[in-house]
DNA sequence: AGTGAAACGACCGTAGA
DNA sequence: TCTACGGTCGTTTCACT
């Protein structure tokens, strides 16, 4: 990870399309060295490019982040949830929660199905807490950088 | 917001640099009308193709999220914590935090500097309560589908 | 790890339905 | 909003450093 690397991610989190050319105008190298160095970075897990998108758009109107406290180990519990397609984050945490899990629903019905259905049953939850959202202000992919 | 466009989103959720040719292949489309949906699709602020990289392998080792209580009114303390580059992510929640922030450090010492300095000196700010990452088990920008 | 060159494929603008 | 098409630019492969 050299400085040309972290040009290269920048550019490409500016717009994850941009060409590999126009990346090389920027950066100082040659189309196919910056393709190879892409390349690399994805395959070793550094950085994906990947479509992001607003569920508001897209109808799903009902965001909230879940806290949790759960009782003996926490992996197991944790990748139990992971396996939700409504959950699209989950951390393990030190603190007053022991696991963090982002969820996205359609309807207040569907969220509520899925706390006290999905999430409430498995084995080891033993309390939950749940912070609707009410406005995103921020979401940044570039974190560290300017 | 049609099935089509559903189609194209998760050919870009799962590769962001995948050709509007092979997209159109997939979805029944010709080049030139997959580029101008996806072009749509960015300029509405529904979807955007980026990079996403992993704190770890770029040297940022601490992360938590910050839960914070406010006194008065919420976004201009929102907006003042989504100014610092350390913070990603900025929610405004219901329950008993009012803001929800996620922050990405390299050291503790930063870690503390940002929340003892940055964070906690914000007007309207009276109450942090930090959950640090322990272990990050699931991450997607795919929800809402399989 | 990098460059350069030639063949190939993708992208862009525009015209037309 | 789509297809069709031609010009331009980007990508791929490979030989070389």
């Amino acid at each position: 990870m050299d400085d040309v690397s972290k040009a290269i991610i920048e550019q490409l989190q500016q717009d994850g399309r941009r060409s590999y050319a126009a990346i090389g105008k920027v950066v100082g190298l040659s189309e196919a060295a910056v393709r190879q160095r892409v390349q690399r970075l994805i395959e070793s897990g550094v950085m994906q490019v990947v479509a992001v998108t607003d569920p508001l758009e897209l109808g799903f109107a009902r965001q909230a982040m879940v806290g949790i406290r759960v009782s003996g180990p926490l992996e197991p519990v944790a990748d139990r949830l992971a396996e939700l397609d409504e959950v699209d984050y989950v951390v393990i945490t030190a603190g007053s929660f022991d696991l963090l899990v982002e969820v996205v629903c359609e309807t207040d019905e569907h969220l509520l199905e899925l706390i006290s259905g999905s999430i409430r049953t498995v084995e080891g939850v033993v309390a939950t807490e749940t912070f609707m959202y009410l406005s995103l202000r921020k979401q940044t992919y570039s974190w560290g950088v300017r």
